[in-house]
DNA sequence: TGTACATCAGTGAACGCGCGTTCACTGATGTAC
DNA sequence: TGTACATCAGTGAACGCGCGTTCACTGATGTAC
């Protein structure tokens, strides 16, 4: 596996290089401009070279969802780490961001089909939710652990897909950040006055 | 405007049936499988004719995203006047079902583009929230009334679409409706031990 | 160290597809006189 | 009540497009002897 020489004829790792471009694609727009031939062109290589490496273009979008549930996953843990005990503001913070940071692959992780039909995906995710879940139980009122943890999740994505998708505005001078600090404080803190 | 006649030249009401059309496709699957071409088959009628009717394609799904939204705004009527004071439940409930009766209209109406771009679906998409900020302003905390207006949409949303995309099984024994309102009361209800 | 050969990772051309959209057109409708 | 005509709402054929995918192929690589 050389990189060296004018025009390689091999790739190196057109595998990643797939990754990759599928991903700076989804950057760039949403689903429906990922076509594997864009891809391929992008890698600077023939329009089914790509088929040496996934079987089709589910495949490649698995890929890609499996991509982002170990990032997401990677930036739950690290959050996790700094949040003290009961306070989950890090850990909100960083689902929020990165779906802010990756919204079509944060779309594509959570709407699309491949999450029902591609065991792959299936796993990657339920390695992302353990995270969450297990953080989110370690606050959580004993009598009510289930609801409780679900509550903040539904919280957590419900915030960061309604942002994403301007139904939350942000043209005021505050921050997405502590808007969302704000709200998990006031969801999952003690309740005052009614 | 006859609709009798063995074979009418003229549709009807085109507009409506292209709509109907589009909203059974949207059923049936998802956005991808909706086309203009497909509508117009439905519908019975040629190809081009539902140009007549609808600019273009984005046209057309801007008409069923709006649609869509004074769909789920009748329901979230409905729902708050079934709500006694301080309790969202009704109304969580009717979003949530809305969102899983409706599962590509709601994907459609929170997730495409057209919410961005055309002040029709806007004004829509505001109407309706306004009902929602409208009903929870009414059990908000005086002291936090804007986090827990978002938070309590948040939670309401997010259930919808975890549910939606499979991330919340139902495979339990309870029904989705006892685990929405465990979730709601749990986070809107008095807090206790932690 | 050199060579034959299996294997791997690409190429280039082609396929069929359904789509959005446009064009020139025609059949039906309703209104003015 | 009858007729000319503008207008509306469809038709049918065609366009170009980019896509996913397959095919037979070739260039590069590495391994056995």
């Amino acid at each position: 596996m050389s990189t060296s020489g004018q025009s390689p004829y091999h790739h190196g790792d057109l595998r990643h290089a797939c990754l990759v471009a599928a991903l700076e694609l989804l950057e760039e727009g949403d689903e429906t401009t990922l076509s594997i031939r864009e891809v391929a062109r992008r890698a600077g290589v023939s329009a089914n070279a790509p088929y040496r490496h996934y079987a089709d273009k589910d495949a490649l979008l698995a890929a890609l969802a499996v991509h982002g549930y170990e990032l997401l996953r990677k930036d739950l843990i690290a959050a996790a780490a700094q949040d003290t005990d009961g306070d989950l503001v890090a850990m909100a913070l960083a689902y929020v961001h990165f779906a802010l940071d990756h919204p079509a692959v944060f779309r594509l992780m959570f709407g699309h089909p491949c999450n029902r039909t591609r065991p792959d995906v299936k796993d990657a995710a339920n390695a992302t939710s353990a995270v969450l879940a297990e953080q989110i139980r370690g606050t959580a009122p004993k009598a009510e652990a289930e609801a409780f943890l679900l509550g903040v999740w539904a919280i957590v994505h419900g915030l960061a897909t309604l942002i994403l998708d301007g139904k939350i505005a942000s043209d005021k001078p505050r921050a997405m950040g502590a808007l969302v600090t704000d709200v998990v404080r006031t969801m999952t803190g003690p309740r005052r006055r009614r």
